[in-house]
DNA sequence: AGCACGATTAACT
DNA sequence: GTTAATCGTGCTC
């Protein structure tokens, strides 16, 4: 498969629940000294607008969120638990905050170092979980606010093979314990019911 | 200036 | 199933 361009801003410039089901099968990249890292996007969450209880934006404007108010296509990086960083794309159009979570990835190249850097857990564990990503994937604070579209990214998002919706599981998000409903339940989280087969046959895994 | 809590993870029992 | 780790953020005083 020929390496393809990272998708561009148009497609991260539409509504959260768009954007997060249709990052699905998406290949998130990382070039670090040369070396590319990468695997298929395969478990995604919607956060959207200053009334979504579950989304920092809940707050409004503030240091943090600011980001999330700006263009499409950029990172927004928060760190949590006072130890793990979570990597979200900032999506909608520019001044409205909204920003989809990548969750859980399928990680297909660097392998190697993403191993270095999961310490000595199995290959199932390296990447099922936001922070995981952001440890396999040398993802932190210094990635806060970057452009996933500007044409020298060292963390973008490239076309791959889109999942139909026979493989695609729809469920309220997690963590969000002590938010109120409608916003505890109602159901933004993306991911592939059949692992297993719903990555079959795909490429570079 | 102080406080409670968190879009989690790994290591326990 | 339970819990410690560990600190930035936003809110209250």
């Amino acid at each position: 498969m020929q390496p393809s361009a990272p998708l561009s801003r148009p497609f991260f410039a539409r509504p959260a629940l768009h954007v997060a089901r249709e990052l699905l099968g998406m290949r998130l990249v990382r070039l670090e000294a040369g070396e590319r890292t990468s695997g298929v996007i395969i478990e995604t969450e919607a956060y959207s607008s200053e009334q979504d209880l579950g989304c920092h934006c809940r707050a409004g404007r503030t240091p943090r969120t600011q980001v999330m108010y700006g263009p499409p296509g950029h990172a927004y990086i928060y760190f949590t638990y006072g130890m793990h960083w979570m990597l979200n794309i900032v999506v909608d159009v520019e001044g409205f905050p909204a920003a989809v979570l990548i969750r859980s990835i399928q990680h297909s190249e660097g392998l190697a170092t993403i191993a270095s850097r999961r310490g000595g857990q199995p290959p199932a564990q390296w990447t099922n979980g936001p922070a995981k990503i952001c440890q396999a994937f040398n993802i932190d604070k210094k990635f806060s606010g970057v452009d996933l579209c500007a044409p020298d990214a060292v963390l973008f998002v490239e076309p791959g093979n889109p999942f139909p919706d026979s493989c695609v599981t729809v469920s309220p998000r997690v963590g969000l314990n002590n938010v109120p409903e409608p916003w505890k339940s109602i159901p933004w989280r993306f991911y592939i019911r059949d692992k297993a087969h719903g990555l079959k046959d795909k490429d570079n895994l």
